[in-house]
RNA sequence: GGAGGAGUGGCCGAGUGGUUUAAGGCAGCGGUCUUGAAAACCGCAGGCUCCGUAAGGUGCCCGGGGGUUCGAAUCCCUCCUCCUCCGCCA
């Protein structure tokens, strides 16, 4: 969320900035936010001048002869003091609702280094590593594992649908001990606190990190038992508005839980860095016929997510520093990718600047996003109410998050470049110990 | 799922319609005293919002929301959370 007073007073700057997203996001930005930003601070201010005048009358009154016709006088005045009050209120109240709903649509500015472009076509490429691996007869992971006897996609169609994966034997070994390998990393020389939390999540908590009001068909939302079903709808009927927010959903990246771990709170020491293994759900309803074989879209995956909470001024150089981890990962595991940089009409909903990790997939004979790193700035921040203590000031914190990484996307990876002629998967030498075994053969 | 109880500042804990600008204590910060420390004493201490260049000031905040009233921590409605017991359960 962008801070609302900075926006009404600097209308056409945000504007103009905005438009290098695109004209949509730049038309999200009228002159009606500005008015009730206007149209709330007058009810402020004359609510508070009528508020102090009705407490002194009213301390007065205590000390009054409650029987006095000037007690009765001063009653009957009062009374429509505090119904002008109220009206007031009530006033403010709109004002504030139109403004939160406006903003909760309006997504991060980009930042001033965020190359321009309108699409992925537009990605400056930052840098690349290693080469090329040379697999004489490349092919796609499905094919691979399906060869091998380790996936298993039309059984996973079975149990669960489309976009769901089994996995089997080796590979099933291979996840955990790319999520071991991957959290060791960054926790023992990253320097990274592990944090473990829970897969579902409440509404307020994605709205927190932007992916809710406006992402809303993206994640799955959970439906409970009949009689709590039941019970909601008794209540909501009562009146009360908290049918939806008891809703829960499943979280689509760790982003949502760790990012959110301190909404509220007033941090004492920055910065604060976690890595989080998690499960992740997306329903993906914007990409019918786009990687439906495979493990590269899937509505369930695994991921290892860093999240790094700094002040503002600090923020560009965790990016950086956050962007290396991720890379690290990789080199690691001697994977050939390029990191390329968003350019603003690519960018996220909460980001002002995000690098992109693209690992190079022979069986493709393309590039893959494999990690995401954003900085988000006090974006997220503001949204979430996630502050530290600034020399007797309280600041909004800056938030970034990448994956550390993808975890499917990653086995893939090591499928693809890793295959050998005779059609078994050499394993990166970083991972033997966790794996167990140089080599994945064929089950 | 059933029955009962409880939510007050960083923590503990008073307060059942009007000098309560929320008593008191603990922890915290600053100071006096001391060679240093402790103790004692004095003082300062929250969040949000709006006005203001600032200094400073207004208003709001007693789990959340709504209501009654000239006036609510206090009365009413509603939701949430936590605790205890029973049942079920990996």
């Amino acid at each position: 969320m962008l801070d609302p007073r900075h926006v009404a007073d600097h209308l056409d700057e945000i504007r103009a900035s905005m438009a290098r997203r695109g004209p949509a996001a730049a038309a999200l930005l009228d002159d009606a936010l500005a008015s009730h930003v206007r149209g709330r601070r007058e009810c402020i201010v004359r609510g508070d001048a009528l508020r102090h005048a009705q407490k002194e009358s009213n301390a007065a009154m205590a000390r009054m002869d409650k029987k006095s016709p000037e007690f009765a006088a001063r009653r009957d005045e009062l009374r429509r003091t505090s119904d002008e009050v109220k009206e007031l209120e009530a006033r403010q109240k709109e004002h504030e609702a139109a403004i939160e709903l406006a903003l909760l649509a309006i997504p991060n500015t980009p930042h001033e280094a965020c190359p321009p472009g309108t699409s992925s076509e537009d990605n400056p490429v930052v840098r690349t590593w290693g080469e090329k691996p040379d697999v004489p007869t490349p092919k796609p992971h499905w094919d691979i594992g399906t060869a091998l006897g380790i996936l298993d996609f039309d059984r996973a169609t079975k149990i669960s649908g489309p976009r769901f994966a089994v996995l089997l034997g080796q590979a099933a070994r291979l996840e955990r001990a790319l999520i071991t390998f991957m959290v060791d990393l960054h926790a023992r020389e990253h320097g990274y606190r592990e944090i473990w939390v829970p897969a579902i999540v409440a509404r307020r908590t994605l709205r927190g990190t932007g992916q809710l009001p406006k992402f809303e068909q993206d994640v799955f939302r959970l439906v409970k038992g009949a009689s709590l079903v039941a019970a909601e709808a008794e209540a909501s009927e009562a009146g009360a508005a908290t049918g939806e927010d008891a809703d829960l959903f499943l979280s689509p990246t760790a982003e949502v839980q760790v990012t959110n771990l301190y909404g509220g709170e007033i941090l004492e020491s920055l910065p604060i860095a976690f890595v989080a293994y998690a499960p992740c759900f997306r329903s993906e309803v914007g990409s019918y016929g786009k990687d439906v074989r495979g493990l590269i879209r899937r509505h369930q995956f695994d991921k290892v997510e860093l999240v790094r909470i700094c002040r503002p001024e600090r923020s560009m150089e965790e990016l950086e520093l956050l962007v290396g981890h991720a890379e690290t990962v990789l080199k690691r595991l001697g994977l050939h990718h390029r990191v390329v940089e968003l350019c603003a009409g690519d960018l996220g909903f909460a980001a002002t600047r995000t690098y992109d990790i693209e690992v190079w997939l022979p069986g493709e004979g393309a590039y893959r996003e494999i990690s995401s790193c954003s900085n988000c700035t006090d974006f997220q921040a503001r949204r979430a109410s996630i502050r530290f203590r600034d020399d007797k000031r309280n600041r909004l914190v800056h938030t970034l998050n990448g994956s550390g990484l993808a975890v499917g996307r990653t086995m893939v990876a090591i499928l693809e470049q890793g295959l050998q002629p005779d059609g078994s998967v050499r394993v990166p030498d970083a991972l033997v110990p966790y794996f167990g075994s140089d080599r994945i053969v064929a089950e």
